[in-house]
DNA sequence: CTAGGGTTAG
């Protein structure tokens, strides 16, 4: 019997029968019975086309970030501007606010970087029906403006804004010229940075940084250390962000040798600006990723000392960087070292071990990073979801499959939770099944169940091929 | 809204 398996997610049915033994078929089953909890707000949305926000007020239901991902999802296709209202309301929800994943989120999922219009539409709606909206909704349009990357948006919800009499704030401004910086538009970023004063508004840290890293970025040193003179004269300090991002421009566009001059420069920071602009740890990771950028990981290395020096600990990122540099130079050997040596005192030994088998991966040596991720294995430390799921890939894109499969099964052993992705799960499973290791495969399923894997439609579609696994 | 960047989950 030929089992239909594309439609199955989201069946409006509450009443779900008794669930299946066989493990394909319980897997399958949870896949089709789970409810909806964003039903709720769903139906009051579809009520009254307009003054939506009123009745989405009358909802009880718990708001949570997958109920929000829910509603976007219904709304993406036939209302992707009902979807933009319910998002900017969802922001103000006494129990809920979106976090930066939340923003990118809702911008892939209503596709505003192809269709931005939605939300110029959107306050259009508003204003024909004489909706209030306040400085508040508007920064939500901004930042939505802001992931979709979309300059002009941003510019024209700004000019909105004021017609609006809705006055922006400082905030309002940084976010339309952070959003031009990235589009390379500098002209217009300082066009609206002169413009704030005229509007009674400041200026302040984030303002002059977003236009200094456009300056640097665009190799344009002195017009950015000109705007740190301009910002000085204004009262505005430099911190270590703004000084941070100058030293990536030297290092870009000048050379290491005035990068380390100015890093010794900003060791020097005089008493009165206080540890404000002192280097940090981006600051020395800026200097380090510098020395990586020209092919110098080992004298990249050597900064992780004079970090030390200053009392500073290298973090995450700064060991990413330099791990990642080293082992593109081939020297793993060095990256070992560094990992052995600097383990376990800020960052814990098992995630430097994640990022070499990462590094050694990304950098196409996967049989190295196979054996790095023995390896770290046998020592007892545990593997992210990320570098399990990167290797256990590459073994079965090899053609490896019952590999990959045991690598699995000994990762299951290590007694506490990996988060591999369903991707990975799908893929292990149809090889499984093409080889006919249908034993494998079956306690595949089940730990699939037990682990509530969750797979989009398409990741499951092929498993429709094997039906004689299915009876 | 905030510099360097592949943890997690959201």
């Amino acid at each position: 019997m030929p089992i239909s398996i594309s439609f199955i997610r989201r069946s409006s049915s509450l009443i779900a029968p008794r669930a299946p033994d066989f493990p394909l078929k319980r897997f399958l089953f949870f896949s089709k019975y789970s409810s909806i909890p964003a039903q709720d707000f769903l139906t009051h949305l579809q009520k009254h086309q307009s003054h939506v926000e009123k009745n989405l007020d009358a909802v009880k239901s718990n708001l949570d970030s997958q109920c929000i991902s829910q509603v976007l999802e219904h709304c993406a296709i036939e209302k992707p501007k009902l979807g933009v209202r319910f998002f900017v309301w969802a922001a103000f929800h006494p129990s809920h606010r979106h976090t930066s994943y939340m923003y990118s989120k809702a911008c892939k999922l209503l596709n505003l970087e192809k269709n931005p219009r939605i939300i110029a539409d959107v306050v259009d709606e508003y204003r024909a029906e004489g909706f209030a909206v306040s400085v508040k909704m508007f920064k939500v349009l901004l930042n939505l403006c802001r992931e979709a990357r979309c300059a002009e948006m941003g510019l024209w919800v700004l000019r909105k804004m004021k017609e609006l009499r809705c006055m922006p704030d400082t905030v309002s401004y940084n976010v339309v010229i952070r959003l031009l910086v990235a589009n390379g538009r500098l002209d217009e970023s300082m066009g609206l940075l002169k413009e704030m004063p005229l509007c009674d508004l400041t200026p302040d840290m984030v303002t002059y940084g977003s236009v200094i890293k456009g300056l640097c970025d665009a190799g344009d040193l002195e017009g950015a250390l000109g705007l740190v003179k301009v910002m000085k004269g204004h009262g505005c300090v430099p911190n270590s962000v703004i000084y941070s991002t100058i030293l990536d421009g030297i290092c870009m566009h000048g050379s290491l040798k005035l990068g380390l001059e100015f890093l010794d420069g900003m060791e020097k920071v005089e008493e009165k600006e206080k540890d404000e602009g002192r280097p940090n740890v981006v600051t020395y990771t800026t200097i380090i990723k510098g020395f990586i950028d020209k092919g110098m990981a080992s004298e990249a290395r050597s900064i992780l000392d004079r970090m030390y020096d200053s009392e500073l600990k290298p973090n995450r990122v700064t060991f990413v960087t330099l791990i990642d540099g080293l082992i593109k130079e081939g020297k793993v050997e060095e990256a070992l070292k560094v990992v052995d040596t600097f383990g376990g005192d800020g960052v814990r030994t098992d995630e430097l071990y994640n990022m070499l088998v990462l590094s050694l991966f990304r950098a196409g040596k996967h049989k190295e990073s196979e054996e790095m991720f023995r390896t770290m294995l046998a020592r007892g430390l545990k593997p992210s979801g990320l570098t399990a799921s990167s290797i256990i890939r590459g073994i079965v894109l090899e053609g490896r499959v019952l590999d990959g499969y045991f690598l699995f099964q000994e990762i299951e052993k290590l007694g506490s939770f990996v988060s591999i992705d369903p991707d990975v799960y799908s893929s292990l499973l149809a090889c499984l099944c093409q080889e006919n290791h249908l034993a494998e495969a079956g306690s595949l399923v089940n730990i699939m169940v037990e682990r509530r894997v969750h797979l989009e439609p398409s990741q499951y579609e092929h498993l429709a091929n094997f039906r004689s696994f299915l009876n």
